[in-house]
DNA sequence: CTGCATCCATCACGATACTG
DNA sequence: CAGTATCGTGATGGATGCAG
């Protein structure tokens, strides 16, 4: 469907983004990676709700495509960090557009907010 | 799985903005009405890929959601067109990053850049 | 033209169990 | 700790046919 995608609609840098994002737990992790390298276990935790096997799979991907780093450290317990390629963190804009936009609409729409008022 | 994301992020601006844009369709929808109202068939051809199940009940949700406006013309053949509300509009911002984003990424790999050189 | 209802194939995703 | 493998299910989305 990633193709699908590209082919459908030419080359569109719109699509192009949305393709590499494909799903939202990608969007999630690019915005906890991006305060610092993070190891699997507390992505597992901050991301809430992710599966391990989303994540496992989410990360793969996103190092398939240039956007994450990955880097093993053979000591024992194993031991494996996550950080942000030069290009994941090329995303900061996006991810900040979202944001504020998301801010945005809360304010417009108090009733969604839940919890933590902030 | 909208409440869901909610829930279990709290209410973090980013996941948000993301719960609203669940499927890829709807930025692609947005793109497409920003530049102007549409009818319901040109979207069909310009979001190209899309079929008409999915623009039909994307575009329900976002009318739901307050981001697209829905206009009925009682004529025969009937005619609806849709444009983007106030809050439609306002997203304006995180399409343009993404595409943004979108061009750079392209610009760095050459070789994803498979038609429509620009 | 615009859209709803159905049927159906595929797949995303969670739960669970096992390994270096 | 950080995965991999497998299974089961609900959701996603296309195709088709019908209707206001």
């Amino acid at each position: 469907m990633s193709k699908k995608l590209l082919e459908e609609n030419g080359i569109c840098p719109v699509a192009t983004t949305i393709d590499l994002l494909s799903s939202k737990w990608k969007v999630l992790i690019i915005r906890d990676l991006l305060p610092g390298t993070k190891r699997f276990t507390q992505l597992k935790t901050i991301v809430a709700g992710i599966s391990q096997k989303m994540l496992t799979q989410s990360l793969r991907e996103m190092e398939h495509d240039g956007l994450v780093v990955r880097q093993i450290f053979p000591v024992v317990p194993l031991k494996v960090e996550y950080s942000l390629s030069k290009l994941g963190r090329s995303m900061e804009p996006v991810i900040n557009s979202m944001a504020e936009w998301g801010n945005f609409y809360l304010d417009q729409n108090p009733d969604k907010r839940k919890e933590l008022p902030k």
